[in-house]
DNA sequence: TTTATATTGTACCGACCGGTACATTTGCTA
DNA sequence: TAGCAAATGTACCGGTCGGTACAATATAAA
């Protein structure tokens, strides 16, 4: 026996609302005022749903992965040549980083930052970890199934195409602009292959 | 007919200890008590000598811009091949970036990133982006006076090493060792000339 | 239609934020 | 040594933080 009033809100739609104001200005710097306003609920309604600020981050952080940072990896695995499909995913990466439609930068790359300050709370810190692990796994794949051409290890060249996709996450972050961001990744890819 | 009370601190360091602080958490998560703590003094005589906490942040950044980025420019106009100066600029500040005697990662590029949240104010966001271009103006400098070898220009090759090196504050904050970063260094100057 | 359950809005909690009033202490000048 | 000026310690300000108590409202099953 029971029932209960329906939830008036679409859980995922502000789940992202949330997400987007984490990217935009850290976890610390989104206020809970901030953030339920954005939702578009109030304060209950969004504990009694997420849990708490940390929760909701850690749900906001997977919702990053599987809506943004997931759709990049398929570049890698298209046709073309391993320089051109490596070239395709970095391009798709830096032009999500300096979009106008999205905060600048990178989620994962803020949320290391602000993690290794001691800023975020110590479940957030491990969802970030895995965020980064996912990336360098995918990264360190990709060239160890695509031989290595020179006298750099796999895991070697992942760390820095990491290196430079965080670099450019911040440039873009500084408003540096796609055309700028590319010209970086054409001279990363040369250097690698 | 005038005198006083003496200050009771050395003013230098307890700034250096303030940048100390801003560097490792960032403007924001910095706070006053946790600020006045480290320094070694009381509220009250922080604002008597320093204004208030955004412009003990700006002095902090102009502390942190001569007594630990300017020292890198060095390396650029010392001897050796041009390639050798580049490195040895490059290997001198991600080892610096990755001390374990003073906070992982760039003061300035953490503080451009919070600066693009909005969570800095607006004279402390200035003197942020000072810092910034003071690092271009060297780059490109450097590559302008040093020629192309190839189809980039010496603004673009600045840019990429720009991005490089924010790329090895973000690894160097994710506590990714020395000897990554080196490989990485070793990988971006090889690619530029 | 009653009853149990779940969500909503409002109003509030203690803690901490950046910043300051004020009385006290210290030290120079006269 | 008297008197002024500057620095210090303490205790506090209004505002915002993350989080919650509680009453009102909506929905289902009985």
């Amino acid at each position: 026996m029971a029932g209960g009033r329906k939830l008036s809100f679409d859980k995922e739609a502000s789940l992202e609302k949330a997400m987007l104001l984490f990217w935009e200005k850290g976890y610390t710097a989104a206020s809970l005022s901030e953030l339920t306003d954005a939702m578009g609920i109030n304060k209950p309604s969004m504990y009694s749903t997420f849990g708490n600020k940390e929760e909701l981050f850690v749900q906001a952080t997977d919702y990053y992965i599987d809506k943004h940072a997931k759709q990049h990896i398929a570049h890698l695995q298209g046709n073309g040549s391993v320089a051109q499909k490596l070239k395709q995913y970095m391009e798709s990466i830096v032009t999500a980083q300096s979009s106008a439609a999205l905060p600048k930068g990178c989620y994962i790359s803020l949320s290391v930052s602000e993690s290794a300050g001691g800023a975020i709370p110590e479940s957030a810190a491990k969802k970030v970890e895995y965020a980064r692990g996912l990336t360098h796994g995918v990264l360190t794949e990709f060239f160890m199934t695509h031989g290595t051409e020179n006298a750099y290890s796999a895991n070697e060249k992942a760390l820095f195409i990491e290196s430079i996709l965080h670099g450019t996450a911040a440039m873009a972050r500084g408003d540096v602009g796609l055309d700028k961001l590319k010209i970086v990744v054409s001279q990363a890819v040369k250097s690698v292959f």
